[in-house]
DNA sequence: TCATTATGTTGTTTTTTTACAAAAATTGCC
DNA sequence: GGCAATTTTTGTAAAAAAACAACATAATGA
C-alpha cells in the first residue's frame, strides 16, 4: 500500500494512496509507468505546474506535443474527473509550494534559489516523515520516558545538538536528564544503567560503532534502550526499541541538513507525547518553567 | 495596504493586497461591501468552497439564484481574470486555510491526531519562514561569515543547541567556530573581538537581557555582530545586521518548537550560501571531512 | 423623470469531451 | 523469424458543455 499500483489491463488508472498524497510526487513517482504520450504530458506539467494550472487543455497539449484528448486521458488516469478538475488537483498540491522534486543546490545558484531549494528539501523531508512516522513505535517510546526515572540523551556530531535540544525539552517534566558528547562518558553512563533508567540514542546512521557499543553495554544492564535512528540499522538492532527513520538522505553532499531537522520534529512529538500523557497537572508546571524566563527579558512591547 | 480595499465607484473592483492572501477570508471581509447578487454568490460559495471548486458557473449560479454572468463579474471582481481562475485560487486559499492552517495540540488528541498536527504545524512555519525570507540580510551574513577570521555562534536556552548545530556546521570552513553557553564567557569573547571576528546572536525573542548586553559590547569592538531572532527586537537593533525571522509563535504553549527549527533551517541556508561562495575548491575538503567519520562505522549494506 | 447602476437574456466563442478511426505495439501462431 | 490477429495507443473530427461578451431590461436613487 502506500506507492503506486499500476493495475496492467484490469482497469488501467493509476490509483493512489490516500487522498492525501501530493499529486505533483504522485506523477513523478509514476513517471516510470507511464507510456509515450503520458510521459509527455507529466514532463510537460513537471517542467511548470504553476503555468499547466494555468493552461488550457489545447496550450497543454501543443506543449507537450500530443493530441488534447491524450492530456484528458492522462488526466483520467489520475483519478480525475477532467481536464478542469486535474487542474484543480493540481493547484491545491501546489499551494504549500513546495517543489516535491527535491532539487540539489548546484554551484551556479544565486540567491533566490537556493534559500528556496534547501527550503522545499526540508519541508519535503518532513512531509514525508509525517507520513511514515512510526506511531506505534512513537507511543511506545511516550510509555518508556514517561515512566522513566532518569533519561540520558546520547548523541555524537550533529546529533549531539539534537540531543542537547531534547534536553531542553525533556527536563521540563521533572525527569532528570542528561545528555553529553563525551564517548567515554557515555560508557559509562551506560555500565552504570539500572532500573527506570532510558538511554536515548540518536543517531542518523545508526552505525556509528563506539555508540552501538554503548548501547549494546546498556542492554547489558536492567536499563531501557531507546533509539532514534536508521530503520534496520546496528543501532536500531541494539535497541529495546527503535523509532526508525527513513529519511530521503540529505540531497545536499557534504552538509548534514534534513536528517536532524526531522529527528527534531520527532522529538517534539516524544515531548507533545509525554505532556498529554502526564495530563493536565503538567501544565502549570510547565507554564512556571516558560514563565521564569521572563525577568531576564527586556519587556516586549505588546 | 494590506486588506481589502472596496473602491467604490471608481474602478469597483477588490483589488486585494499581494496574491498571499486567502481568498476565502477576503470574501468573507468583503461581504459588507457587496451588492444584493454579490452577496448571493458569495454565500453560495462561503456554504461549500470545496463544492464551489467543483461546480460549473452554470451550477454555482443555480445554487445562488444568479445569472451566470453575475457569477461571473462576481470572480473579476476578486481580481480573476474569470470563473475557471477563480476557482483556481479558490482552491488554493483552501488548501492553505484548512490543511495549513495551525492547529494546537489538545489535551486529548491520540497517536493519529498530535503528531500529524505537530508535523503540520512545523511545515506551516518552514512555508512561512521561505516566503518571507530576508534574503538580502542572508546574502549580507553570507558576506560577513565567509570573509570572518573566527565565528561566534551564542545563544541560551534552545537556542544554544541551534548555535551548537551552527558549529557543527560552519567548522568545515576552515574557520575557528566557537560556541559557548555561559553568558560570562559570552561578555569575555565579546569584550575581546576584533577585525573579522563575527559574533552571531541566535535568540527566537530577541529580548533576552544579557544577550543583547553581551551584543552591544560586541558592538564597541571592531567585531561584526549578526544576530538571527525576532524583526525589529531590542537584539536585531544591537546588530550590525539582523536576519529577521518573524515566526508566527509556537501554537504550542509551553515547549519550544517551529522557532527553532526555522532557525536550523536558515543557517543550513547560510552554510550553502558560504559553500557557493567559496566554489568548488571547497567541495574536496567537505567531503574530505565526511569521509573522515567512515572508520568510525559499521561498513553499510550499500 | 432621468441617470446610473445592477442584473438578466441571448448568442458567440472557447474549451472540453466523446466517439470513432488510424497507427503502433504486442501476442500467438505457423 | 515472419505474419496475422488482437490489443493498446494515439489522433481526428464533431458534439457537448462551459464561459464569456454584448446588449437589453429592471431596479435604484437623485
Amino acid at each position: 500500500m502506500g506507492s503506486l499500483i499500476a493495475q496492467k489491463g484490469v482497469g488501467k488508472s493509476f490509483q493512489v494512496m490516500s487522498q492525501e498524497s501530493n499529486l505533483l510526487s504522485e506523477l513523478n513517482a509514476a513517471l516510470p509507468d507511464l507510456n509515450k504520450s503520458e510521459t509527455k504530458v507529466a514532463d510537460a506539467i513537471l517542467e511548470d505546474p504553476e503555468a499547466a494550472t494555468r493552461s488550457s487543455i489545447a496550450v497543454l497539449a501543443a506543449a507537450a506535443n500530443v493530441s488534447e484528448p491524450s492530456v484528458n486521458r492522462f488526466c483520467k488516469r489520475f483519478g480525475a474527473t477532467g481536464f478542469p478538475d486535474f487542474k484543480l488537483r493540481l493547484a491545491r498540491s501546489l499551494v504549500s509550494g513546495v517543489r516535491y522534486i527535491s532539487r540539489a543546490v548546484e554551484m551556479g545558484d544565486d540567491i533566490e534559489t537556493y534559500p528556496r531549494k534547501l527550503f522545499d528539501n526540508t519541508i519535503t523531508a518532513l512531509i514525508l516523515a509525517r507520513d511514515q512516522l512510526p506511531l506505534g513505535a512513537i507511543e511506545r517510546a511516550v510509555d518508556y520516558l514517561a515512566q522513566a526515572r532518569h533519561i540520558y540523551f546520547l548523541g555524537l556530531g550533529t546529533s549531539a545538538a539534537v540531543a542537547m535540544d531534547a534536553e531542553h525539552k525533556f527536563f521540563r517534566f521533572k525527569v532528570p536528564v542528561t545528555t553529553c558528547t563525551d564517548p567515554l562518558m557515555h560508557r559509562m553512563l551506560a555500565a552504570g544503567g539500572g532500573v527506570g533508567d532510558v538511554f536515548f540514542f540518536i543517531s542518523h546512521t545508526g552505525r556509528t560503532e563506539i555508540l552501538v557499543e554503548t548501547a549494546e553495554l546498556a542492554r547489558t544492564t536492567e536499563a531501557t534502550v531507546v533509539s532514534l535512528t536508521a530503520e534496520g540499522s546496528p543501532l536500531a538492532e541494539a535497541s529495546h526499541l527503535s523509532i526508525g527513520l527513513s529519511v530521503a538522505e540529505n540531497t545536499e553532499e557534504y552538509l548534514p541538513m534534513t536528517s536532524r531537522i526531522v529527528q527534531l520534529a520527532v522529538l517534539d512529538v516524544l515531548a507533545t507525547g509525554m505532556t498529554l500523557r502526564r495530563g493536565e497537572g503538567i501544565l502549570p508546571h510547565l507554564a512556571r518553567i516558560k514563565d521564569s524566563l521572563k525577568s531576564t527579558r527586556f519587556p516586549s512591547g505588546d
